[in-house]
DNA sequence: CATGATTGTTTTAAATTTGAACTATTTGAA
DNA sequence: TTCAAATAGTTCAAATTTAAAACAATCATG
């Protein structure tokens, strides 16, 4: 989308590099999405087995929380996710409602053996951009992330 | 997702880029979508209007090629638009297998009318950067967009 | 000028995602 | 204690999206 210089210099300037986060976003989720297939996985249950992977067993909630998914998906999610052996769901001892998701031994030894492959896939592709640039540019994009939605609500 | 130095810098640093990259898309979008539903549209709606109000008349496929969306989707996108009296599809004389889609002056004036509203909404939410940094932010995503698919296959 | 490959579009079926309604449990205030 | 409000999770229906099949038209190559 060209804005062709219609809007003032500000808003162009921030057009143009809202559609270029958008087609970076694509781009880069499409390349990774494709490498996740062929562990035999969809975006969500890799998701779902990175986060209990790095960060240890949590509910359902924290999880939806973490990967920015609807509870109603992270239901079905974590259900496949159970049928194919990689978590167990055991009930909350603090908090009855709530169940506890846990990487079983295979789903550790699965997340293990994919996510290494997985870091070093996400290197490559990511390696169009020097150290510096992606340190920037990770900085850049966390402070747009974190503040963008209280700054569009202001007077 | 905090990857816990466990990767090795180079893959570490890629790996948090890339969660802060998805972070921040989704939470732009959000912000940005919650304001094209106050104009009565959709986003898939919002993104054909405007590509057509900035780039003029274009065929179908080419829409779908602007706006990263599948030729089903755009199909009925296109549809519902010519429904609403927003946009004409005629058939192309140079190739008469494609349709040219074209704002009608009604579609025109709506443009015109939110776009405007929408730019400032756009520029007030990128304002947590400053336009240096926004130049910035676009330079690094446009080379990490246009490059990172083919710099992932390579060897 | 054939004809095989490609392209533009539509249709359909399947997958994914969300949001709302619902149950069960917990929390907090009176 | 008791009851209203909030929270965790599930279920279901609706919306959205894609991918594939199909068809028509065009292009390219011999």
């Amino acid at each position: 989308m060209k804005t062709t210089g219609q809007y003032g210099p500000k808003a162009d300037l921030a057009l143009s590099m809202w559609v270029k986060l958008a087609r970076a976003f694509s781009t880069f989720n499409k390349v990774t999405a494709e490498q996740i297939w062929t562990f035999g996985l969809t975006q969500p249950q890799f998701g779902a087995l990175e986060t209990l992977g790095h960060l240890g067993p949590m509910t359902i909630g924290e999880l939806c929380r973490k990967q920015l998914v609807s509870g109603g998906n992270m239901t079905v999610v974590v259900n496949n996710l159970v049928d194919m052996g990689l978590v167990t769901r055991s009930t909350s001892k603090e908090d009855r409602r709530a169940y506890i998701v846990k990487l079983t031994p295979k789903g550790k030894r699965l997340f293990q053996k994919i996510f290494v492959t997985h870091a070093e896939f996400v290197a490559k592709a990511a390696g169009v951009l020097t150290e510096d640039e992606q340190r920037e540019l990770g900085t850049l994009l966390k402070k747009l992330g974190t503040t963008c939605r209280s700054q569009a609500k202001q007077a």
